[in-house]
DNA sequence: AGTAGCACCTGATTGC
DNA sequence: TGCAATCAGGTGCTAC
């Protein structure tokens, strides 16, 4: 599933095959991919690609005025210049004779043309463009610009388990349950703990944690099960082979042995180790 | 206001 | 064997 190690794979082969083209021709196949946005695709035909940009799991083109603004949802790929396949949701031809798809098997995913808001003066003291649809989008942890600390401070007032505050992207983005999970078990805490429950020092090495697993993952090229994810040439990922809690439910705890259990918190599937992150544990690893 | 739950979707897997 | 129910999960809307 595309998270931010995923998104940010995509982004950087769309930059290598994308940036400083035009789009000469733009199409779209049902509904659905431009739902957001009824007026289609027909605005980016003629404009210049400046730069192709990422905050969490939002993607976005930086046409000068304008952005299209692109989410890649459960299964959405960007493919360059590849074989005819299925689930083609939209289709671009560069100037240089590129052919980029948009394939979504599941259409969770989406493409929308956007206006850009100017949002208040960020740390640097620069004010900073973003497109209107990603605005309440929270810095990930890999931006630069993110600020630990009040990161810290902001999740210590929910009320809400800690697993539902990791995937809560107006709080901090790019983390989906895949990383979630990985995250939760290297830093040893419950998924169900309530985030105010916490001590601002847990919560401090559970953002290392989770910056860390997204670090090695983005050095990986992205996680991948199966060919729903894949960078824009075709390649998958590999660091499902590295992953210690997601999808392990059932096996051994490669810390302490005990069998890994699966629960569900928010809707959403939870796989830890009742030992390790039992109530009050502390790892220190 | 903050939080929780569910709909959206399709293919793979599981259960009877 | 075949069909139906279940599962997966990011986001955003609705309801409390």
């Amino acid at each position: 599933m595309p998270e931010l190690p995923e998104v940010e794979s995509v982004r950087l082969g769309l930059v290598t095959h994308t940036v400083g083209r035009t789009i000469v021709r733009a199409e779209s196949r049902g509904a659905r991919v431009t739902l957001h946005s009824p007026e289609g695709l027909g605005a980016v035909v003629g404009a210049k690609i400046g730069a192709v940009a990422r905050r969490g799991k939002f993607l976005w083109f930086d046409l000068g005025e304008s952005a299209l603004v692109a989410h890649l949802g459960m299964s959405g790929q960007f493919r360059v210049d590849c074989e005819e396949l299925p689930h083609v949701r939209a289709r671009f031809f560069l100037d240089d004779g590129v052919r980029l798809d948009f394939i979504d098997q599941r259409t969770f995913g989406y493409l929308a043309p956007d206006r850009y808001i100017t949002t208040g003066l960020s740390r640097d003291g620069r004010a900073e463009r973003i497109p209107a649809r990603v605005s309440h989008i929270a810095r990930d942890l890999l931006d630069p610009l993110a600020d630990r600390e009040h990161l810290v401070a902001e999740t210590l007032r929910k009320r809400s388990r800690i697993k539902t505050v990791l995937l809560d992207q107006s709080v901090v983005s790019g983390i989906g349950n895949i990383y979630a999970d990985e995250a939760l078990f290297d830093a040893g805490i419950h998924p169900e703990t309530p985030a105010c429950a916490l001590t601002a020092e847990r919560v401090g090495a559970l953002y290392d944690a989770a910056t860390a697993v997204l670090e090695r993952a983005l050095a990986a090229g992205g996680t991948s099960f199966d060919a729903l994810y894949v960078q824009v040439n075709g390649e998958s990922g590999y660091f499902d082979r590295s992953l210690r809690a997601y999808g392990r439910s059932g096996s051994p705890c490669e810390r302490c042995g005990d069998t890994l259990k699966k629960i569900v918190v928010g809707g959403r599937s939870s796989t830890f180790c009742p030992t390790c992150q039992g109530q009050g544990s502390h790892i220190s690893n």
